[in-house]
DNA sequence: CGTATTATTGAATACCATCAACAGACGTGG
DNA sequence: CCACGTCTGTTGATGGTATTCAATAATACG
């Protein structure tokens, strides 16, 4: 093997575990910076192995250390009750971050765990905030991001304190259709990385009232449900449904 | 009047009117500046007259323009779905922040609406961000506002998710009477600001279900319920009964 | 191929929303 | 000062929506 092989095979290697090179580069944090400044972005991430099912990234009580950006997969974050049972706070889906809800607290309020194989780019909270201190794009992203899932937030309430089954399902179903997702992926056609079970913890009702209007959805001809696989036949009938507003889907552009 | 009145008068004034001496200044953004920095942030402060109940800072769909910081009275933020009904998404209360939701997408998201007399401080956001760049102290002291405004949201999320009238009702009263309020006032004797309706409204019930379950409570003699001012008198039936979670009350100080 | 997990559907119940009537507070103006 | 209307809050009766319990079907996994 001569020295240019080597340095392809070098070069493949970056392309995949560089930032520079990541599919997921325009939706996550680097986005907005110049070559230099993702190198030195790049330089304070861990890539580790893919993570199973079952493996938690944090855990509801851990101290606060890194933000994790989901590359593949699919992370639940939830939390426990004293009364012993969970809320489910949300899913992360490739090219998002989870863990900021313990940047003030400096512990996790919640657990984050795998739903599915999943690899995520972890990004050391300290080095990162030293970073936003030289570089005041990451420091914009950085709160971008942190006001986005605000808004997201307003979402879920709205959702949680004021519709109804059918209401929830519809905006649950194109949100997740609307989230970034790898190439080829059409937004008619969703494959659910989660249970039915947590599908409803997440809404707010039981696992047979999602399957119940799951079936009522494709009854009515605007889904036609397999399983997790979930096609979209009426779009525009489930916005109507869902109630379009403001805050859902993605930010106005 | 000579020069030393007029001195006193504009000390007095500049008392009044400056972070440095606001009785908030700890809850506020400008905790852990030291006065050199607290004196450029206040520079970039808008202080307007007092605010009626009914009057807005700023409307669903208005550009994004600043953070306001409250120094009295009460702010609700809401936003209108397209059914036309309205969904409040908070209150803000003295010494609290409000705004963050327009950040990332440049748009309220949502309406905010004094429901009493209100004083604010303006905070715009294009200064403001300029100076993050300068002042690391202040970059923190935004990232973590905006990380507990998330992690507050994780609350509210788990109670709308999860629990019963009267549960919501517990966890809605430990929360206002652990926000901070102006000195002299017990944690065990609070008084709303808004209305059974607001109430209602915003934690995903019926009027008429917040003025019964308030009775209920007060039939079992954890709290006193004259109008819109409560005692609370058993704080750890309360709490019991709310489910105290990592999530409630203030942070973990 | 068998077991465990997940999903679907049915029937009964519980909780809260809705509708409605009434009581009290507040402010206005006669 | 009191009559009046409005707004807010309380309480009762009824009904709807989603939960719970239970049984069965389908799927995943070793």
């Amino acid at each position: 093997m001569n020295d240019l092989h080597i340095k392809a095979i070098q070069l493949k290697a970056f392309r995949e575990t560089s930032c520079q090179s990541c599919s997921l580069r325009n939706f996550c944090l680097p986005v907005s910076l110049d070559l230099v400044e993702i190198e030195r972005f790049d330089e304070i991430i861990t890539r580790s192995r893919p993570i199973h099912a079952g493996e938690h990234l944090f855990r509801q009580g851990n101290t606060f250390s890194s933000l994790f950006a989901i590359r593949s997969g699919c992370i639940k974050t939830y939390c426990l009750s004293d009364h012993g049972d969970e809320q489910i706070t949300g899913f992360g889906l490739p090219s998002e971050l989870i863990g900021f809800s313990g940047i003030d607290s400096k512990i996790y309020p919640v657990s984050a765990v795998a739903i599915k194989t999943t690899s995520v780019c972890e990004i050391p909270y300290s080095k990162f905030d030293q970073l936003t201190d030289q570089m005041s794009s990451l420091k914009k992203q950085l709160i971008h991001s942190l006001s986005k899932e605000i808004r997201n937030d307003l979402r879920v309430k709205l959702l949680l304190g004021k519709k109804n089954a059918a209401e929830r399902l519809s905006d649950f179903l194109l949100d997740i259709a609307a989230r970034p997702k790898p190439a080829g992926y059409s937004c008619h056609y969703i494959v659910l990385p989660m249970s039915r079970d947590e599908i409803g913890n997440y809404l707010g009702l039981a696992a047979e009232t999602v399957s119940r209007t799951l079936s009522r959805l494709q009854q009515d001809g605007l889904i036609k449900v397999d399983g997790r696989k979930i096609e979209i036949l009426g779009i525009a009938a489930l916005k109507a449904i869902s109630g379009p507003c403001i805050l859902s889907g993605q930010p106005y552009s």
